[in-house]
Order: C-alpha cells, then structure tokens, then sequence
DNA sequence: CGAATTTGACCGGCGC
DNA sequence: GCGCCGGTCAAATTCG
C-alpha cells in the first residue's frame, strides 16, 4: 500500500471534528486498488512546528487544519502546514508512485475542486457553527431550569413566610414543611424579591404546592387538591384560604404583623382588581389558553359594537379567575382578552404559560408598587411576563378603574388609535426612562419579529404608584433584546410561534409547553365574525362548545 | 337529562 | 338622589 496522508487536526472545536473516520479508502492512481488513507492521528492538541503539543500558554488557538503525509507523522520532517494553513478536509486525496506525482495531482485536485472545497470549508464552518449555538443553546436551556427552579422555590417560600406570619404557630407538621421549604431557598433570593411577587397569588402558590409536594415526597395531582388532604397534613392552599378569610375579618386584630397583614390584604385586592390584557389578531372566537372556562354573562360595553362576554374557570370549584372577550371596535380581527385573577389549582402545561405571563404581568404592577419605597425591584418580572422578542407592545396603564397590562401582540407598532388612547407625551427610552415619563420603545432586532415596546402610563397610578425603576432592564434595552442572560429570553423560544402563529396564547402555550413537554402547538377554530360567542372554538377550550347562534345580545 | 349558554334583571361604584 | 355603566346572577333555553 502506498503512504496514505494523515490528518492532523488543530482545532478547539473537536465536537465536530471528532467525528471524523480514522480512516478513509480512496482509489489508488496506479493500481487501481483503493488505497488506504490513514488519518494516523487526530490530533486534539496545538503543536509547534516540531509536533511538540502546546499548551494554552503557548501560543493561540488556530482553528486550521493541516494535512500530514504518514511519514511525516512517522517522524518526517517535511511538513506541510505552513503550505496549506487552512486545508478542506475533504480529503479529496489521491495516491500515486512518486511524492511529486502525489503532490501535483493533489495540487491538481486542489485547483479543480476549489469551489467545491470552498463550499465544504462553508459547510464545515456552519457545522461549527451550529455546534457552538447547540452547546449555547444547551447551556440556556440549562440556566432556564435553574431559574426557573429558583423562582419556584422562591415563591413557595414567600408563601409560607406569608402564611407562618399569619400563623406564627401551627402544631399539625407544617412548619416542617415551611422549614424544609425555606432550607431549599437559596439565601441570595431572599433578599432580592420585594414581598409582592411571593404575594403573587395561586398561580405561585399553585407551584408553591407542587414544590412543596415534592419536598414532601408526596406528589399532587389534581384529585387531591380537589378533595384536599387526606391525612393530617395541611393544605396549602387550605392555608391560604384560612388566611385570606382571616385577612377579611381578623387581619386589624393582628397586631404584631399588622402591617404585613394590611399589605398582603391590599395586594390580595389589587391581585384581584390588577388585569392582564392580550390583544391578539385572532379569527377564532377566544384564544385558547389551555384552561377551562364558562360563559357567565354577556354584556354589550358602551364605545364597542360587539358584546364582551365573561367568563370564569372552571378548572376549580372556587377559581377566582375571570376573563373577559371583547373583539377590538376599530378591528374586529383583534381579540382582546382581559385576565383577572389568578387560579387557585394546578395548571394544565399548556395553561401553564399563559397564567404565568398574566400573572407575572400583575406581579409586576404590583413589584411597581412595592419598589417606589426603596428603589429596589425585581427587574425581570416584566420580561417574565412579555415574550421578549414578540412583535408586542406592551401598556401599562392605569387609566382604566384597575391597573392592566395589555400585551399587545397584533404584530403592529403602535396605531394611531393606541396613541390617542395613550394621550400622555412618549419619550424615548433613554430619557424618558430615566425622567419617570412614560415611555415608548421600538426594538427591530428580529427580522421577521417586527416590535416590542412598552409604553408605559404612570399617570394616573392610583395605590400603585409604579417606579421607573420597576420597568424591567430587560425590556427596556435602548436596542431592544437583551443578552440571553435575561430570563425573559428562555421565552424566547416561543416568540417565532407567536409571530407567525395568529392565536397568540395557543402559540405561546405550546411553545412553553414544548419545552416541558414537547407538544406541538395547537391552532384555533374557525372564525366568528364578532364577539365573544366562544361556541366555535377549538377544543382547547372544552367548555365552549359551538352553537352557531348570532351575537344577539340586547343590553340592559 | 345534565351541562353549558343565553340574556334580562340586579347590584354596586362613580360622576354629576 | 339619579343615571350610567361594568360586572354578576340566575332563570330560561339550548345543546350533546
């Protein structure tokens, strides 16, 4: 057999090259055999020019390769690499009786395949490429559990910190848990989550449970919180309803954790009053969010042509949950759906993305609210919130009776219309953030993502002086998307559904819910020309069946 | 027949 | 106090 050509590989990205064959048959010139061509050696190290392995001290790390005939690698002396510092690997070698022989035929073959080269070089680039934004992507995926386990926890533990305030003693095993759950809390969180977003209503507390079941070493379904405990144990959400009856009749009797009792009383309202608004282009008659509701009344609302119906959930007995549907008046393509509430039961995963984004957008009122007294804040709730590269905009007013967030997602800038009704002066960012003005932001970052904004409407704040402070970093980037540091970019992911999807909430849920468990996302029903007649929606929605009736609702 | 929806009545907050 | 309006209730109706 003549010399093959071995292969020595100087490169940090060995995951790639790794999979390399070792060795690799080729025809051979003058016998017509196929010649074997060793890759002698994959050579994971830098070297020198005597072969000598570097070491990170020694010198840069050069992702070229060089192509090395087997005596060389042998201990021969003619080296090729200073010749060919960036060879193809494609190997396109061929054998032949004589070194000069070899080396013009290789020469040759060089010139003659040089785009075809060029292109492997290409794709042997990109498939470095798409290793390292693999390996990126991984460690997000990564970072996102973690945090994600940390919010959790952290909630879990601001609910029992809440509730042993409300109990200083309970003799039937809880503390147990609370203090198992607050060994779990990381130390460094306590410190940075102002009161309102453990405050943050069922949604947390709905994790809480989940996480404290797991502590507990007892996993709860659905059932069980349906029918309750079954042994001595306490519910937690048991608990919770004992603190809020006590917060309505008992709280002023408290004296001792009176002020957390008034606070908590005053976020329990304003979590009740606070609302998330989605605004998205949808054909079908409600967006489907993976949850339960029912029809509770239907009412015609002045300025709107369409009627807006209410509904509740219906997950839980006693959910607290309602929602409102309302097609736009200027565009009746826009469904606008009004969260309020938050659930009080487990969540199905693909309701799951829905109620956190409704309910961090309240817990980021709220966070607003909290943070003015001492500036401190949690910066990322509003980014939890807001899909962080969706073409939305999101508003945050007070100028309606309770404080809403509406989540833009009609994949529009800010229409005319939207102006009008957001009559306070839009500063840029920079110095309108700064100021304590309301504030506009366009980012343009995505190409087929078109804006995400956030005007932001303090004006009218009543109890819920929001501070600038509280507007998330995140979002409030000068240019738009911040660096995938930011939780709000493990959300990211359902962004591209959003945008291209028209029923946002399906878009939004099957994405996140795509990370928990992989689904598909789901599409909607056919459409319904106005309004809120829910009955030719998708089973998403199993409580609406369709009836095809008219809108035909009289008013009062 | 039970569940869900429809829809007129009712209630409470708010402004005048 | 009155009217307006948003929100909810509950009896009637419809649906599966």
């Amino acid at each position: 057999m003549d010399k093959g050509w071995g292969l020595a590989i100087d490169s940090d990205s060995l995951g790639f090259f790794s999979t390399f064959p070792k060795e690799r048959m080729f025809p051979s010139a003058d016998t017509g055999e196929a010649a074997r061509v060793t890759v002698a050696e994959v050579d994971f190290f830098r070297r020198d020019v005597n072969d000598r392995k570097l070491t990170d001290k020694e010198g840069p790390r050069s992702r070229s390769m060089v192509i090395k005939k087997e005596d060389d690698l042998n201990g021969g002396s003619d080296d090729l690499r200073p010749a060919c510092p960036d060879v193809n690997t494609g190997l396109h070698l061929e054998t032949a009786n004589s070194r000069s022989d070899r080396l013009t035929v290789a020469s040759e073959s060089f010139s003659s395949d040089l785009e075809d080269k060029r292109a492997q070089r290409e794709l042997a680039q990109m498939q470095i490429e798409l290793r390292r934004m693999n390996l990126e992507n991984q460690k997000l995926r990564e970072t996102l559990g973690q945090v994600s386990s940390s919010y959790s926890t952290l909630q879990m533990h601001m609910t029992m910190l809440l509730q042993r305030q409300q109990f200083p003693r309970q003799s039937d095993g809880s503390e147990d848990l609370q203090d198992r759950a607050e060994k779990a809390v990381p130390r460094q969180f306590l410190d940075l989550v102002p009161v309102s977003s453990a405050q943050g209503g069922d949604i947390s507390n709905s994790m809480s449970e989940e996480r404290t079941q797991e502590l507990s070493g007892s996993p709860l379904n659905a059932a069980e919180v349906e029918s309750g405990p079954k042994d001595g144990s306490v519910d937690v959400r048991e608990s919770k309803r004992i603190r809020l009856e006590t917060l309505d009749s008992e709280a002023p009797k408290l004296d001792s954790s009176r002020g957390v009792v008034d606070r908590a009383a005053a976020t329990e309202a304003t979590m009740r009053k606070a609302r998330v608004s989605v605004r998205a282009r949808s054909e079908a008659p409600m967006i489907s969010d993976g949850c339960q509701w029912r029809k509770y009344g239907q009412k015609m609302a002045k300025g709107n042509p369409c009627p807006r119906a209410y509904y509740r959930c219906t997950m839980a007995v006693n959910c607290p949950v309602r929602k409102q549907v309302q097609r736009c008046a200027e565009d009746r393509s826009i469904l606008i759906t009004t969260y309020e509430g938050n659930h009080n039961h487990p969540l199905p995963p693909a309701a799951i993305a829905m109620a956190s984004t409704t309910s961090s957008a309240v817990n980021m009122l709220l966070s607003g609210s909290m943070s003015s007294s001492d500036g401190v804040t949690n910066p990322n709730l509003l980014a939890r919130a807001i899909p962080p590269f969706s073409s939305s905009i999101a508003t945050i007013s007070a100028s309606a009776p309770f404080p809403t967030v509406t989540l833009d997602l009609t994949q529009q800038a800010p229409s005319p219309l939207q102006m009008q009704r957001q009559p306070q002066h839009q500063l840029p960012v920079s110095s309108a953030a700064t100021a304590g003005h309301p504030t506009s932001i366009s980012t343009h970052d995505l190409p087929h993502i078109l804006r995400q904004g956030v005007m932001y409407n303090q004006s009218k704040f009543s109890g819920l002086q929001m501070s600038h402070d509280s507007v998330s970093p995140c979002v409030l980037g000068k240019n738009g998307p911040q660096p995938p540091s930011c939780f709000a970019d493990t959300v990211s992911a359902a962004t591209a559904a959003i945008t291209s999807d028209p029923n946002f909430t399906a878009a939004l849920a099957a994405a996140i819910s795509s990370i928990i468990s992989g689904k598909d996302p789901a599409n909607n029903g056919p459409a319904n020309s106005c309004g809120a007649n829910p009955k030719s929606s998708n089973s998403n929605n199993s409580s609406v069946p369709s009836s095809g009736k008219a809108n035909s609702f009289s008013g009062h």
